[in-house]
DNA sequence: CCACAAACTTGCGTGCACGCATAGATTCGC
DNA sequence: GCGAATCTATGCGTGCACGCAAGTTTGTGG
């Protein structure tokens, strides 16, 4: 094979065309308002058909989210494997998610008001933190050495946890929402590493359980 | 008031037309198969225009899984307000959530066979746990007094448990799917309540150190 | 009993997601 | 290199979800 997976034409483009849909949906989004925005528009911007949109997004809001949400979620399968494995389990679940969600790449001042003030996208980004329990539970499992249920009910625990705290901090003041308005009070609840400890901290215990390195 | 919740002539239409709907749309699901029932199949069998089913039910599928969730999940909070304030809140909480997925009105049979070999049924029966989720976290903060995040991460992580158990119960025998072909093999993984059970018994450690009667 | 308010139904229009078939691009094997 | 296998882009058609603005039914107060 020349290429299959990495710097082959066909994965570049691909990826090419990824990222300007993306980055295309995010400036219209901020330009007009995400209401404002049809995949039509998306894709003419990103120079390809509407179609191919849908083979890329499945959904409108898929695309906007994407330019903001960067694979975090995905990566936390890897920062997971990384940590030392003498490492309790608990604490190296939550030290691989809450650096995978620290600072860098965050939605922030007018990315986070886009994102937050607008249900769809709203509901899109924290729908995206489901994806890091696949990975999740592929490494408990292999840690702990379990084949049957527990890994992912335990993944599947923390992904909520983490899911919970995404939206308490990314709630929006209640009241307004939609429509370009004013000034409206987002992200009241603290730093989001500071929700995820937090949230973690409370199903931390079912993974101390779970260990076989601290039975 | 002459009725306002109950008894009332609008609130009874309310449920007939939804029972209606929800009782039509699984007849044709049986009867043609669920990928060949179109929305406004369902509507003109239960007497109203396509427009009004969507009044109550949000998705083609979701009328079809309610013929078949029945609620089951909304009742949890209600269950569990009734479990001894005395009782430890890690037994309540699995008590609670198995005692409403036992044997009555479960999908089985051709049931069971038409929403697992079904994606979007099996999708839909799979998000109806989700629902359970609120009313336990309100269940929970009640119990323990906590009015932070600690009963919705709690609730979410049993939501999320119950949601694996389920999600591995009615598993298809991944080869075959859709099409009504003949012998399926599904649900060969033992009784909902008893993976239930394994699944909760994962995240119960969570909920005996959130407990203030056991510290 | 009647008029007004509140809630529900319906038709219409729009945008969206996706299966399918075809044409075009890239990669593979030799 | 070259042809075949594989994957991708696109157009078309269908079904679906939902906002909106009447029109109709049900509930409330006098």
């Amino acid at each position: 094979m020349t290429a299959n997976d990495n710097g082959g034409l066909r994965e570049r483009k691909k990826a090419a065309t990824r990222e300007a849909l993306s980055a295309a949906a995010l400036r219209l989004a901020l330009e007009h308002g995400p209401q404002n925005v049809r995949v039509d528009d998306i894709a003419e911007a990103a120079g390809v058909s509407p179609r191919t949109y849908n083979n890329y997004f499945s959904s409108r809001e898929a695309a906007i989210v994407a330019a903001v949400a960067a694979e975090r979620a995905l990566r936390v399968g890897a920062a997971l494997r990384e940590r030392p494995a003498d490492e309790p389990l608990a604490e190296a679940v939550i030290e691989a998610v809450v650096s995978q969600y620290d600072e860098p790449g965050l939605p922030a001042g007018e990315l986070l008001k886009l994102v937050a003030s607008t249900a769809g996208l709203r509901t899109e980004f924290v729908g995206t933190v489901a994806a890091i329990e696949q990975p999740i539970a592929n490494a408990i499992a292999t840690r702990t050495g379990d084949e049957g249920l527990a890994p992912k009910v335990l993944a599947a625990a923390v992904s909520a946890a983490a899911r919970v705290a995404v939206e308490n901090w990314i709630r929006p003041a209640e009241d307004d929402e939609e429509q370009a308005g004013g000034s409206l009070l987002v992200v009241p609840s603290g730093s989001l590493p500071d929700l995820l400890r937090k949230a973690l901290a409370s199903v931390a215990p079912a993974l101390e359980a779970a260990d076989p390195a601290a039975p």
